[in-house]
DNA sequence: TTTACAAGCTTTAGCCACTAGAGGTTCAAG
DNA sequence: CTTGAACCTCTAGTGGCTAAAGCTTGTAAA
């Protein structure tokens, strides 16, 4: 029988965060105490950390709560756990593909500022005029 | 006199978009025609492709409203607009690492999965169990 | 001049994944 | 029995938009 504090120290994860989880259906709803306090198995645990673990691995919520369904099923081909984690090095080589176009960029503007007066600075120039840039920069989430 | 839509179409930020900046006090409020609608001069386009160029190379919000009021004061220092791209590029290269070790981390437990049956699932091994990794994640968002 | 309709308007709510705070209750050690 | 850390619920905020509902305005053709 474990507390939240517990769950939480445990896992690294923030007591609100566990909470959180548990609303958005993606830790059960644990036992609970006479008094209305939550206790939680070993097994909550595991779940928890797999999240964690997870969500360091820049998995989002919803590919992790398909990740813990399909490991509900041991028998069954591991192809669609092993899609999920391709989709995710996918995700993750475009954003690496952005952000070293940016990093080009911006060293570029700041090697190439004297440093001198604002009416000059290299860096408000690039930012005021994009034919400036080397490199085009499509969307601006990704 | 250009109207939001067109503002909209010139630099490639959605309408709302526009209306949001202005509710947050990047844009100034732009004159209305009779009827209430927008109406925009030039100077505002200029300032909108300044931002959303800025926004493109990741800069936050926070930071280009510090730029534009830096772009302000022409006769003064640049240190400031440049120290301000500085930290943008130190936190893109922050990212930059997370993103590389997360994408070998990713690469690696793909390859050695065997693509079987969930019970042996490599992807879902690491998952499992942090050990299994190379490298430390420390933070999640980053 | 009337009419049609694209484009504008405001307000509200939603996205992701948490995080913080207020204001109260419970548990466990001493 | 008392203390106080840890728990509880509920609400709201973060960043940077985006969408939708339900109106009103502007403009150009008939
Ligand atoms: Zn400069
Ligand atoms: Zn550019
Ligand atoms: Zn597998
Ligand atoms: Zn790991």
């Amino acid at each position: 029988m474990l507390t939240i504090g517990t769950l939480s120290r445990k896992t690294g994860t923030k007591v609100q965060t566990v909470r959180y989880y548990e609303q958005i259906g993606l830790l059960r709803e644990p036992g609970r105490t006479a008094g209305g306090q939550r206790r939680y198995e070993e097994a909550d645990l595991d779940r928890l950390a797999f999240i964690r673990h997870a969500r360091q691995l820049g998995f989002a919520l919803d590919a992790i709560r398909e990740l813990l369904d399909l490991s509900d099923h041991p028998q069954q081909s591991c192809a669609d756990a092993d899609s999920i984690a391709r989709r995710q090095l996918k995700q993750v080589e475009q954003r690496l593909l952005r952000l070293q176009a940016l990093q080009k960029e911006l060293k570029r503007m700041i090697a190439e500022c004297s440093g001198d007066r604002m009416a000059d600075c290299r860096v408000l120039e690039v930012l005021r005029d994009h034919s400036e840039c080397l490199t085009a920069h499509d969307d601006i989430g990704a």
